[in-house]
DNA sequence: ACCTGAACACCGTTCAAGT
DNA sequence: ACCTGAACACCGTTCAAGT
């Protein structure tokens, strides 16, 4: 989860003063000195949710963040970059969701894969503008693994170690451990997608009861044929 | 498939002169009282399959279509109506691509399916620029449905279709055809969208075969959830 | 060191004007 | 009827200048 650390914002006492003085009611905070980096990505995950990947320019990230359109280049190399770090923020969130739901079931791989699979729905039906952001090709590959580093990796790799573990109980079928864990993210990955583009009708509709139960029982049968026969 | 009907360009002879005499050699054709919505279409296409989505502007694919920016407003009400003209042809390619396939294999609703989403992988891996442009999340969901009209359900009614035969051969697990077929899709879709997205390493490096042959296994793993036991 | 403001080439969209 | 060219507000990016 991307949090913004605001105890690294500190201002000297004539800066303090003179942020209080010429304070025009919370906005164009000065972050001067502060983490302006942190503040770009956050200002941009929030008008991404707003307004969409589309709308989401550098100029109004910057505005939101109270600096010039010029100021975000001491801080990313351009455009790209700064979209995805805020993507590399998303794929953290949907590994970090996908561990909270496998911990519930300690020893029943079964059950982790398709809590992990319904927390990974979810999230991508309640965002679907991160999800796009993430997996739509807005990025270039490059520069998302390089925003990424170690958490890309990651997520796919609890998959493998749950696939492996149901492996070794003999709950899960037999063969590439690799294939079944991308058989199992290709299952949530596009009934996540679809949700998120709007292919399944509008989300609106949808209480968020109903999309678990839609996302259990879609999961489950496609988890079904990696089922030890 | 898209085709781009050249017996509708008709010149005047006049015109025929004038194009022939001021002919800069392949550009900037004259489609004065052509088929120029088919033709922008056509140009997006190329244009949108050598720079992707994100390169793709209005003014661009006026210029490679041989009329100025503002010609394409007397036939699309904006950009977007243009790029969900290019993301429908994409749709019409796809749903022909998987009901070709499944041709293949008559009586065999398994096999059916299996070859359905092959195809279905194959033209994602093959086009990824066009998938992300129907499934990014780059076109308003309203505009995109308008734009496809029939198509929309289309193909996903020749997967009802299969599922549906497949069950009455007591072949396919009993229960909703409908979430049968989503979950089918979502399958399908997942993988087609994480080779698009480039998130299983570089699709250059794999060749046509390889690719078949991991959707294929990738697909049966799930399809085989759907099986009766 | 960090940010600003002007400048540049581009973009989507509109509209009066041409044929 | 159909297309053009100028105009507008916006965009990403660069860079000399300010503190």
């Amino acid at each position: 989860m991307f949090t913004l650390d605001t105890s690294k914002w500190t201002l000297s006492t004539s800066e303090r003063r003179i942020a209080i003085e010429s304070m025009p009611r919370a906005s164009a905070k000065p972050y001067h000195h502060g983490d302006l980096r942190a503040a770009l990505i956050d200002a941009g995950t929030k008008l991404l949710r707003e307004r969409g990947a589309a709308g989401l320019s550098l100029r109004e990230v910057a505005k939101a963040a109270g600096v010039s359109h010029a100021a975000p280049y001491r801080h990313f190399e351009d455009k790209g970059q700064l979209l995805a770090a805020i993507a590399a923020a998303g794929f953290e969130r949907l590994r970090a969701g996908m561990a909270k739901a496998a911990a519930d079931h300690p020893d029943d791989p079964r059950a982790q894969l398709i809590a992990a699979g319904e927390a990974y729905v979810e999230l991508a039906a309640k965002h679907p503008e991160t999800m796009h952001l993430m997996f739509g090709g807005m990025i270039e590959p490059g520069k998302l693994r390089g925003a990424l580093g170690e958490k890309g990796p990651g997520a796919f790799g609890d998959l493998v170690a749950i696939i492996e573990s149901g492996q070794r109980a003999g709950i899960f079928a037999r063969g590439e451990t690799i294939e079944l864990a991308l058989a199992s993210w290709s299952i949530a990955h596009g009934l996540g997608m679809l949700l998120a583009g709007g292919q399944l009708g509008p989300g609106k509709k949808r209480t968020p009861s109903e999309l678990k139960a839609l996302a259990s029982r879609v999961i489950a049968l496609g988890v079904g044929g990696l089922m030890r026969e």
